[in-house]
RNA sequence: GUGGGUGUAGCUCAGUUGGUUAGAGUGCCUGGUUGUGGCCCAGGAGGUGGGGGGUUCAAGUCCCCUCAUUCACCCCA
């Protein structure tokens, strides 16, 4: 029979990579505990104008991107590109501002985009999203900034770059982006074919280009920061003072423009070395027309996602950070000592003790050797004569010294292996 | 969607100008003690050379097609 294979740009997560999820997921999610960030878990499966209308029919996602389909029921359905649409979506749907004026929302999980697979991009990635919403206040935009920082740098992560630009509102973007076209228009030949393509799609993302005599040409184009109307430039002074006040180092970046259509004054943008091409492991911004847009009251929100996938390539691995817990290897010889070491097996696992044996009923010698490679910390050794005088010999893996337990006892042994509980007191 | 690189054992990779039974390390299994792991030693299993076609007396090696993968462009997290 021909193999199946996992899909083009979709991979498999092996047991090998998986602790490393966990723990940094579990240290995200201890960071977020502290800052009064709660769950939300939404599905991953939308209607597709969800996205058309929340990212923006013209942007690259929406256009080329995107798992969309004709479900049963005769209805266009996509597989979410990104998360923040979703969130927002149910943010209005389940009337979450009615209960209270701020709402501070993460979110976990697999988004998925049909583009061309390589370092530090698949088709289904992981995104950890965090959306603030009902917020106007220039000090959340801090705020959210600094514990982004200060995530990335809890979990590992060394020699981050925080930029940061305003993109300006409803109010001023759209007669910056016209003085940026009107620029551009009269240099349209020295551009090269993407930027061409953008002059009329998108101009703004000229300023992403890599290609050289585009950005001789940006450079001199007109700065967005100074067009934003006088709220803007306000919003953006209180941004770069409470950055300062928390001590978070940024830098200005006017050329930084953000892919996605509902982004509005605050974007940012952290990026980091050691990806390759994909060098962004976070970005966001503000976004306070997008509740209004997709039908809820007008109600702002900044926010931003890590790409985890990213992020997990770039932490260095645990190296005994995953510490052993105390656990043991029955080793039995013989028909009578294998079945009773399958049930005192399951008995200390209900007690609490990570247990294994060997069914295979080989050598002592390769049950050893068994122990040893799933580093087990004892082994218990039960053959024909531990079974007669019911006392088996407990192995410790470490320094090599045994003692005889009594196996009808297994209490006792439930108790050398126990670890004492850690009481936490969290306030409720 | 565009361009380049790479597909040889479970994994990481060698393999000279085409030449006879395709190798190493690691992992796996067994043995070196009647029932004691790690280190060491010995042996063993494991390969349709990604797939298809072609050139040739002869192809892992050269050519074409195809698939997969990877890096970059694009785009983004």
């Amino acid at each position: 029979m021909a193999k199946i294979t996992s899909v083009r740009g979709f991979r498999d997560i092996l047991p090998d990579e998986t602790p490393k999820w966990q723990r940094v997921e579990e240290k995200i999610r201890e960071i977020f505990f502290n800052f009064g960030i709660q769950e939300i878990r939404t599905p991953v499966l939308e209607k597709t104008e969800l996205f058309k209308r929340g990212i923006g029919e013209a942007t690259d996602i929406v256009e080329k991107e995107m798992y969309t389909f004709l479900d049963r029921g005769n209805e266009y359905l996509t597989m979410r590109p990104e998360a923040t649409a979703s969130v927002i979506r149910a943010y209005i749907e389940h009337h979450i501002y009615e209960k209270d004026p701020v709402a501070k929302l993460f979110t976990i999980g697999p988004m998925f985009r049909r583009e061309r697979p390589q370092k530090g991009r698949f088709r289904q990635f992981h995104q950890i999203n965090v959306e603030f919403l009902g917020q106007e206040d220039p000090r959340i935009d801090a705020e959210l900034m600094s514990m982004l920082m200060y995530l990335l740098s809890e979990v590992g992560l060394a020699k981050l770059k925080l930029e940061i630009n305003s993109l300006g509102c409803d109010k001023c973007r759209p007669a910056f982006r016209e003085k940026v076209t009107g620029f551009l228009k009269n240099r349209e030949e020295d551009l090269c074919e993407d930027c061409r393509r953008r002059l009329v799609t998108n101009p703004l993302r000229i300023f992403d280009c890599k290609n050289e005599s585009c950005q001789e040409i940006i450079s001199g184009a007109p700065v967005i920061l100074d067009f934003i109307c006088v709220e803007c430039k306000q919003h953006f002074e209180k941004v770069k003072e409470h950055l300062g006040i928390l001590h978070i180092p940024f830098i200005i970046n006017t050329k930084m423009v953000r892919g996605l259509d509902y982004y509005t004054r605050t974007a940012f943008e952290i990026t980091t070395q050691s990806l390759g091409a994909q060098n962004a492991v976070t970005g966001g911004g503000r976004y306070d027309g997008l509740v209004q847009m997709l039908g809820g009251p007008n109600i702002s929100g900044i926010g931003f996602a890590i790409g985890f996938d990213r992020l997990i390539s770039m932490i260095p691995d645990a190296d005994g950070q995953d510490a052993k817990r105390p656990n043991i290897f029955i080793a039995a010889l013989g028909d009578k000592a294998q079945s009773f070491a399958f049930s005192l097996c399951n008995t200390l696992r209900l007690a609490g003790i990570r247990a294994e044996m060997d069914f295979s009923n080989r050598s002592l010698k390769s049950q050893m050797k068994r122990s040893n490679k799933l580093n087990c910390s004892h082994t218990l050794i039960i053959g024909e004569k531990e079974m007669e005088k019911g006392a088996a010999q407990l192995r410790n893996m470490g320094d090599g010294t045994q003692e005889s337990v009594d196996i009808n006892d297994s209490d006792s042994i439930v108790e050398q292996f126990t670890v004492k509980p850690v009481t936490v007191n969290r306030e409720p």
